[in-house]
RNA sequence: UGGGCUAUCGCCAAGCGGUAAGGCACAGGACUUUGACUCCUGCAUUCGCUGGUUCGAAUCCAGCUAGCCCAGCCA
């Protein structure tokens, strides 16, 4: 009996909640909801990158949590910024991050109707007049952050006036900024946002879900509290920024009398350092063509993480592993590499790839022979398999695996030096040749076959174990490699003008040797090279048996060659 | 004295009056068919600063300091 207590302590685990689940354990403890009901709410102006998927995931976490739902939602308030082809693409990300909202999508577009009535009932309150204050003329009244703003000219209209010209607003008599509807809240309001905020404009021009069905758009500040109102949402997560909108979007859910007025909640948004998220700078990124797209590999909008070979699981253990909290901070790009590592280990074959080869010859291997080796694809996962690799007397290594005159505690192949070749013989070098240039064109060995892999060979050991890939029937694949597109040292931006300090060498094209079996690499398919990290196969420049790898993360290692030359 | 928010290790981040979790990074060591992985070990006498309350403060109070956000008919 106090083992099992014992052993049910142990086992509870200690999880601490954020913040927002302390609040949302309170709301259910005290009853003001008796569901968790999240959404994530993006405008189709862009395209979503790792920030948005904090808030997808955490937004959804919760409800899958909690037991609640979760709500895809467009924010589709302002045609000006909004397209389709935004839409498509938002969905497909959160589709693959593995955010699920089952049948509930909704566009705010769709309640027009409804934020319309919204406002009228508004008018009807008193709550809301329609100004003739052109937008210099509001700027102008609304007063500054030190002072207080003045009576809008308009605001003594009756309602029966406001109606009218409400209606008129929205019938098209109105040009583009003639007329707007505000609340009527504090001109003196130490929050900007409550002086009197503009809640309906007028903008003639179509839009991507309503064509030309209105001429009137509703303000964020008015829409957000009535798109979650009537979606019955509880919790509307949002960033920091928003704080300051808290009072207003309370206003608005009051003042409309909704029955379960939802509760807003910020959070401080995820960034990473050294990373560009901008997107006017991204912009001008692709204009330039420094980058190949928005889903350019160096980039960190999802879809270039997906193209680079990022996963899912991988994005999310991230997005854990950064936590919650309201204080801005930047997250070290490190931890992104840690958690794909960390994902992609067991789950990828590990094979042998050479991106800056050197022919080794075997001497003693017979001209023409070829074994084929049975190779675990990965030892730490047996479900994997194994596959079978050529061996021959020509091999490429990695050049940096020779070294004619090695430094200290430097264990691969020098000359009079033995090392295994991964999954084959152990070999001695035995000399080696060199251009007139100095370069070094083969290194010479010879095998014994006593030490076969698997052979449980036990007579001597070595301190090196180097990868290769037989020379006649390597495949030649282009393997890119990256870096921080910024330069780390200068700082992402340019004090002086605000333009990228970029890193000149951020992409590294090479043409490396492969075994066989990779032939056939299908786009988003990724392995881990043994020692050069984990690839992915570019989903977008591959062709039919010529794979373009992308290098998704590099592995850690502890030994650093000595600078050449 | 505009308002709001934030401040705990190089980077995230727990902590909510009882004497500083964890992860990343980093550094040692063991193991190793790749110097990876794995496994050990180390890594804040101190919580932005200064006072105060208390037997006891990262936690409460006061005052300061620094950073972020707000003056769109953007979201």
């Amino acid at each position: 009996m106090e083992r099992e207590n014992m052993a049910a302590e142990e086992n509870k685990e200690v999880v601490s909640r954020n913040f927002i689940e302390m609040l949302i354990d309170q709301d259910l403890a005290e009853g003001v909801y008796d569901t968790v009901h999240t959404r994530f709410p993006p405008e189709p102006n862009g395209y979503l990158h790792i920030g948005h998927a904090k808030s997808i995931l955490l937004n959804y976490g919760l409800a899958q949590e909690y037991g609640g739902k979760f709500n895809m939602r467009f924010d589709d308030t302002n045609p000006t910024k909004e397209k389709t082809e935004f839409v498509e693409s938002i969905l497909a990300d959160i589709k693959w991050l593995g955010a699920d909202w089952e049948d509930r999508l909704f566009f705010a577009s769709n309640y027009f109707g409804q934020m319309y009535e919204a406002a009228v009932k508004l008018i009807r309150k008193g709550k809301a007049y329609v100004s003739d204050l052109s937008a210099d003329e509001i700027r102008e009244y609304r007063g500054t952050l030190t002072e207080p703003g003045r009576e809008d000219p308009s605001s003594g209209r009756s309602v029966e006036e406001n109606l009218r010209l409400f209606e008129e607003m929205k019938d098209g008599v109105y040009q583009d900024g003639e007329k707007v509807l505000r609340a009527r809240i504090d001109m003196a309001s130490p929050n900007m946002n409550m002086r009197d905020p503009v809640i309906y404009r007028v903008a003639h021009m179509s839009h991507h879900n309503t064509g030309d069905a209105w001429c009137i758009y509703p303000m964020y500040d008015f829409a957000h509290p009535i798109e979650d109102a009537i979606e019955g949402i509880t919790h509307s997560i949002c960033t920091l920024e928003f704080e300051d909108h808290r009072p207003l979007y309370d206003w608005v859910v009051r003042e409309l009398e909704y029955p379960h007025p939802p509760r807003q909640i910020e959070f401080a948004k995820l960034y990473l350092t050294n990373v560009v998220t901008g997107k006017r700078y991204i912009k001008k990124l692709v204009e330039e063509g420094i980058v190949d797209g928005w889903d350019d590999p160096r980039l960190v909008s999802i879809a270039a993480l997906r193209r680079r070979g990022f996963t899912p699981e991988s994005i999310r253990m991230f997005v854990e592993l950064c936590g919650v909290s309201k204080s801005n901070s930047s997250t070290d790009y490190a931890m992104l590499e840690y958690c794909i590592r960390e994902d992609l280990k067991l789950k990828r074959s590990r094979v042998m790839a050479v991106i800056d080869p050197v022919k080794l010859v075997i001497d003693n291997y017979p001209e023409g022979q070829v074994e084929y080796l049975d190779v675990s694809n990965n030892l730490e996962n047996e479900a994997l398999g194994s596959r079978k690799v050529p061996f021959a007397r020509e091999l490429y290594i990695e050049r940096e695996d020779f070294m004619e005159e090695p430094p200290k505690k430097y264990f691969r192949l020098f000359p009079g030096n033995e090392v295994r070749l991964m999954n084959a013989y152990f070999v001695k070098c035995t000399g080696f040749e060199k251009d007139e240039n100095g370069n070094v064109t083969v290194v010479h060995c010879t095998y014994d076959p006593e030490t076969k892999s698997g052979s449980g060979f036990e007579g001597r050991k070595v301190k090196g174990t180097i990868h290769w890939v037989a020379c006649g029937t390597a495949v030649k694949a282009t393997v890119r490699l990256y870096e921080n597109i910024v330069d780390e040292e200068k700082g992402v931006y340019n004090k002086e003008d605000g333009s990228l300090n970029l890193n000149p060498n951020s992409l590294t094209v090479r043409e490396a040797w492969l075994e066989p079996s990779l032939r056939d690499a299908k786009p988003y398919e990724s392995f881990q090279f043994v020692r050069q990290g984990y690839f992915c196969v570019d989903y977008k420049d591959s062709k039919e048996g010529a794979p373009v790898f992308n290098r998704i993360v590099s592995l850690k290692s502890s030994f650093k060659l000595p600078r050449q030359g």
